[in-house]
DNA sequence: CTGATAGACGAACATTAGTTCTACGATAAA
DNA sequence: TTTATCGTAGAACTAATGTTCGTCTATCAG
């Protein structure tokens, strides 16, 4: 008796014809992205079916091997029977200060780094840090950033390095001007052009030894809810 | 200005009449319960409503405060913005296309969202999204956006809505210029200002019958290696 | 008092969407 | 061959459901 059960049991989850899973897999999907059910005509242009009496049919036989459950006479009165979950990795990124201008760009020494729990962190794909060392975050005070198209409240995502390439966004201290600027950095014949990224502004130049590099800029992310 | 925007939407976003507070509790229940979505007359009777349209009225607010997300013209196609679960993982988000001054923003559909599960996608930490669905995003090319801060290959988070309040930045589509442009929205008295987030570009002014809302902005994410 | 506005009603209307019926081809059993 | 069953089609029918409109009440500012 409980073979005979389990066997039934068996053939009744089990065999799906490909249009059938084609279907729950659809169902599922819709499901996921919309919010709400799919109506059967969705179905029928969904998996590329060419009547809604033969999804009918296929949804009537789901529902027996218990895929799905549904509401008759009802519109997207179907059911999936199981719902499911998901996970990835993300990393813990410190937000060890505030940029801003006249202010000098806060380092991250070790004590800064270990744990510093205590103040804010945020959560970033490690794809964007592509696997580097020394990664921080500012938060950006004022306006004075606006040139490199950093607004008020931006996160910025650094690297802890002093020397940059040409052509790369880096956070720049301007010892005379006592002045933190995100810029893109150019080394040209004896002096620096720090480059706005915003085109339509001017280029600053400077010495170099008025300038001191404080880590580059990996990513700028800017919510706002 | 800060403080009034910031009273608009929490004006927006919190304040809920005793009814519109019941049927968002019921549309949470209905589709805990059953699976699928409540239709408007299963709201009428769920929260002893004696009419259609007053259901709908509150939908229409509920909608506009970002409690649910409506799907014209389709059956029981009421979604609820905040689902439960979702962990600290993160989400891969469809990059379906650019946004680009002339070209109209391409919406995420569902047969986009589905074929576009093959292109391009983002992960982000689903705490940017703090749950939403309906979310996508978008590749800027080109400097036309720059005077909402946002440059030439940045990509911008998008949350597909119709309607925003006043101060929200959103993808607007401007039907006479064939323009798309990301400004802060203002509904005043009659026409609508449109607010560059560089506060020193001037804003511009529409006819409400000439913009379109393509979506909300829900964060701005520039990548530098 | 007047006008503006938020809420609420109920009816009518237009689509959407579930259901049903007939028919056809392929395959397997009798 | 005949009969039965599975899977598929297409169309028609009807119930379910979203939308719109005119009307009504209560409240509040001027």
């Amino acid at each position: 008796m409980f073979v005979y059960q389990k066997k039934v049991v068996d053939k009744a989850v089990k065999t799906l014809s490909h249009k059938q899973q084609q279907m729950v897999d659809f169902i599922q999907r819709f499901g996921m992205d919309r919010g709400y059910p799919p109506t059967i005509r969705d179905i029928v242009s969904g998996c590329g079916i060419s009547s809604t009496s033969v999804v009918d049919y296929n949804l009537k036989i789901l529902e027996r091997k218990r895929y799905i459950r549904r509401h008759r006479e009802v519109a997207r009165g179907i059911e999936l029977t199981a719902r499911l979950p998901s996970s990835r990795d993300q990393l813990q990124i410190p937000v060890i200060g505030q940029i801003a201008a006249g202010k000098p760009i806060p380092v991250p020494t070790p004590d800064v780094w270990n744990i510093t729990a205590s103040s804010e962190t945020i959560e970033i794909p490690s794809k964007l840090t592509q696997g580097r060392q020394g990664i921080y975050a500012l938060k950006v005070k004022g306006w004075s950033m606006i040139d490199a198209l950093v607004n008020d409240g931006d996160i910025v995502l650094m690297e802890y390095i002093n020397a940059v390439d040409n052509g790369e966004v880096a956070a720049i201290w301007l010892k005379a001007e006592r002045e933190a600027t995100l810029k893109k950095f150019y080394a040209e014949n004896g002096h620096i052009r720090l480059q706005p990224a915003n085109h339509r502004m001017k280029p600053i130049y400077a010495e170099p030894s008025n300038v001191e590099i404080q880590g580059r800029v990996i990513a700028v992310i800017r919510q706002l809810i």
